[in-house]
DNA sequence: ACCTGAACACCGTTCAAGT
DNA sequence: ACCTGAACACCGTTCAAGT
């Protein structure tokens, strides 16, 4: 049975969930597809166009569905919620779309929708511009984070790990780190997440911010 | 002469600017320090213990100074800016620090650091442990894209990888792009920190407010 | 204690040859 | 066109043996 390039990226990603991003090969994605290594290489010029595409299927999943005519902040919210729930979906998943090298139809429609929204809320398209990389820094850093904790050893905490090499430290930073480590993921996501969009809302003209808000309210 | 823990960092660091950080193995580390590769887990674990002991230090260089008594919006606005300078130091600096796995003292510090700031600002200590990690995402986010896009290429702009997909984008899509490949990557990175600056200031109770805006005034 | 030399168990990638 | 088999040029890591 012959391969083709989308039978090779969902075998990756299978893989990928098997094995991590670290234990993704391409010997071992050539066997689980029944196939020597260097054959990938008919498929794909190579192991990082793989892991490009790999990124831009994970992205395309949350731009299935259109967004609703909810006002600009909502719409963030919105698509904020639904990257993280497609990244959680396989395993390292933040890792292979932050690793992204040339991206992919998905990632720049993503990238497109993102200006927009951002336009649309009043701002300017170079700081929409600026704002939509700076959104992604965040929704991609808290990612890789959250499922790098998930897959610690159990008593590899920050606190033993502080206790090791003896660093003075304030109680505030003590009660910082347990509660990062305490509170559920999506609550804290979806902290960082407002205040970003309480910032982004401080910089819009208060001429525009009128006619945002009678979007809002129809 | 024999080699010392700090040796091994310094060469470290030297040949992370002349290779990057994908150039950066054992064998070399050994030859530019005339030993064998194998000889480096005398001193480091791991190559993993090694780059966590060169995230430190790049760590430990923006902590030299004490910050001034300033309010705490340009408190965050120096730290930052201290980050940026120490990550752009070293090619592929920020991707050194961003793949910290165990933190060093210098980077516990740094965190301790940042949550006090925004204790200061009148947050609770759990949410400026949440935010200090959001900050972090886009310091490093941000400085990664700068160091990556410094070496891409010539005429691998955004513009000729979008034409080769064809994947139709809106006219504030392009303005955008273009603003942010043309603009000075330092006043985009003060742009977005200041959006997140003020997003926090949106998070601060009133009551500590008020106290924050005498300090700033005196 | 520190380093050498050599090995082990892998990598990504290429390419003549087969079907 | 797609795949095999085998190679090339590397990796991180380990370890007996030297000094």
């Amino acid at each position: 049975m012959l391969l083709r390039k989308a039978d090779v990226v969902d075998g990756a990603l299978k893989l990928l969930d098997a094995e991590g991003l670290d234990g993704l090969t391409m010997r071992k994605l050539g066997a689980a597809l029944g196939v020597q290594g260097g054959a990938l290489y008919r498929h794909f010029p190579s192991k990082e166009a793989l892991l490009d595409a790999m990124a831009d299927k994970l992205t395309e999943e949350f731009l299935a569905d259109p967004l609703p005519d909810v006002p600009w902040r909502d719409q963030i919210r919105i698509l904020g919620d639904r990257a993280r729930t497609a990244l959680l979906a396989h395993r390292d998943g933040a890792r292979v779309v932050a690793g992204t090298f040339a991206p992919g139809p998905s990632t720049i429609t993503a990238g497109d929708l993102s200006v927009k929204i951002l336009c649309r809320a009043g701002l300017a398209p170079a700081q929409a511009g600026w704002l939509a990389f700076a959104l992604m820094y965040y929704v991609l850093g808290h990612i890789i984070e959250e499922q790098a904790e998930a897959r610690l050893p159990a008593g590899d905490d920050w606190r033993s790990r502080n206790a090791r090499i003896e660093t003075e430290v304030s109680p505030q930073y003590v009660e910082a780190m347990d509660s990062v480590t305490s509170t559920d993921p999506a609550e804290r996501f979806a902290y960082g997440l407002n205040v970003f969009i309480e910032g982004i809302a401080s910089q819009i003209p208060p001429a525009q911010q009128r006619r945002t808000v009678r979007r809002a309210a129809r």
